[in-house]
DNA sequence: CCGTATCCAATGGGATACTG
DNA sequence: CAGTATCCCATTGGATACGG
């Protein structure tokens, strides 16, 4: 209605309020995930074994690292190959569509590189005044206008 | 080492293997919350009061709207502020560091809504794989290459 | 109006043991 | 090698009640 800049998070807008199956949210849990970044990271750029991947990540759990392979392959982000050799063998590499996520993520990470350290001194800025804050109890320390 | 194209996503690069510290993660797990980027939309404009945010996110508990308000403030991503007026009044805005933050977040949102569908459809084809495969239990249905 | 404190159910994720 | 199955603890988040 107004004539301001367009506001382009505004999930809300487009879904009206808060739905569960909301694209966007849907992908931002998926990325959310603590393990999945890393792994599409990982194969962006080559095929990978399992054994491979766990090696690499440093320390994700069996379970974890099949569950989040799995969940990445229902989503049609990465393929998974297995070959009747013995002993088997399994490969996993990034579909065109996930390759297709890297940009936004990759943007993710600029910002967070680039802003992290503005963040870290706004955490500590906000640490030492409720520290400093040591009046009534249920009372934190405020800004007025 | 190699001339390949540069892996973008490769956080184990710049941070030695999986870091919990690496920016990155942490911007992640922000990003990851169920309600952070849905605040930083509805702020994304206007400074709006606490029980508006409450009414436009639909649904979000005074728990955690309180404890999202908190988080974001802390990392310098909004701002609060008390007017000491009777009945109290507070109102939280996105600060610059917040809003350098919107266009990556809007780079997810974009590409979501523009490959929901391929994400979903490759569910449905996976599930019916997976369904139509009535074999041994503990063997999914796999592809021989 | 804008919170904080507490209780409690659901979920997530690691460790471990076992299979084709 | 590449999983699956089970146990179990830590974290999460909603509901509720209370406070400045």
């Amino acid at each position: 209605m107004s004539d301001q800049a367009e506001n382009v998070l505004n999930i809300s807008n487009s879904w009206n309020a808060y739905h569960a199956q909301c694209p966007t949210r849907l992908m931002l849990n998926k990325i959310a995930d603590k393990w999945t970044v890393l792994l599409l990271g990982l194969l962006e750029q080559e095929t990978k074994r399992f054994s491979t991947l766990q090696r690499e990540t440093g320390g994700i759990s069996q379970k974890m690292l099949t569950q989040t392979l799995r969940s990445l392959e229902r989503d049609g982000l990465i393929q998974r190959t297995v070959y009747a050799s013995v002993p088997p063998r399994v490969e996993y590499s990034i579909t065109p569509l996930g390759a297709t996520l890297v940009a936004p993520l990759a943007a993710i990470r600029v910002w967070s590189e680039k802003h992290i350290e503005e963040v870290l001194a706004a955490q500590s800025a906000y640490d030492q005044v409720q520290n400093t804050a040591q009046q009534h109890p249920n009372v934190r320390k405020i800004v007025f206008k």
